[in-house]
DNA sequence: CTCCCGATAT
DNA sequence: ATATCAGGAG
């Protein structure tokens, strides 16, 4: 297929997307930068409904980065334990903390490069938290956006950075975030990994994959 | 590539 | 029993 018409098909999906998912916001509950650099952290690998289980009494108890610092190694395990992860997480969201405060002051990153320097942050947290607080246009590319490009045709690769390059041509730069969002939540409601519901897919004459699926 | 890891759906 | 959930590091 040619590039110009993937790019045209891009741009349907994302209008479609858009009227389905009207004003989407991130599911993940937060009231400053911090909290939701700690959301995202703990969202790897577990749903938003968990992560924000465990935030509503977590912020509660850590208040900014050197509640999180001063914190003992076991203690924030405990706290953050029922969203799995707990060892690598607590030592992300410790650490993340140590360096803002030795690092940046104290304040939280406001740009790619230097939230790519705190420990446990990879593109898709960065680009997320970047988008969500700042307004900063990123793909946010997790483990639905990943699916979902590739079954849409918008991406071979399989490498999440090389797919971010992939889909960024695609689609303006002002709807990076919102169309990230939007194929996340496509891919919670009905573009399942294991059992896709194409037959309730507004995309369905879009998708390649969902020829070969129904 | 493997490892980290609890909770839930199938 | 097994796959999957807004990943990242070694």
């Amino acid at each position: 297929m040619m590039p110009d018409k993937i790019a045209i098909r891009a741009r349907e999906i994302d209008n479609r997307l858009s009227q389905l998912y009207p004003k989407a916001k991130t599911a993940l509950l937060f009231s400053n930068p911090l909290e939701l650099l700690v959301a995202t952290i703990l969202s790897a690998q577990c749903t938003d409904e968990r992560v924000n289980q465990v935030t509503r009494s977590l912020f509660k108890k850590y208040k900014n980065a050197a509640d999180y610092a001063e914190a003992s190694q076991s203690e924030l395990e405990a706290d953050i334990y029922s969203t799995g992860f707990f060892r690598n997480k607590a030592k992300s969201i410790k650490g993340c903390c140590d360096t803002i405060i030795s690092t940046f002051g104290g304040k939280m990153p406001d740009n790619l490069d230097d939230m790519l320097k705190l420990p446990g942050v990879g593109r898709k947290t960065a680009n997320l938290v970047l988008g969500a607080v700042y307004g900063i246009p990123g793909i946010v590319a997790d483990t639905h956006f990943i699916r979902l490009s590739q079954r849409l045709g918008l991406t071979k690769n399989t490498d999440p950075v090389k797919i971010e390059f992939d889909v960024q041509p695609l689609i303006p730069q002002k709807r990076w975030s919102p169309f990230s969002l939007e194929l996340t939540l496509h891919g919670r409601a009905i573009c399942h990994a294991r059992k896709p519901k194409c037959s309730k897919c507004v995309l369905l004459d879009l998708c390649p994959f969902s020829a070969k699926s129904i």
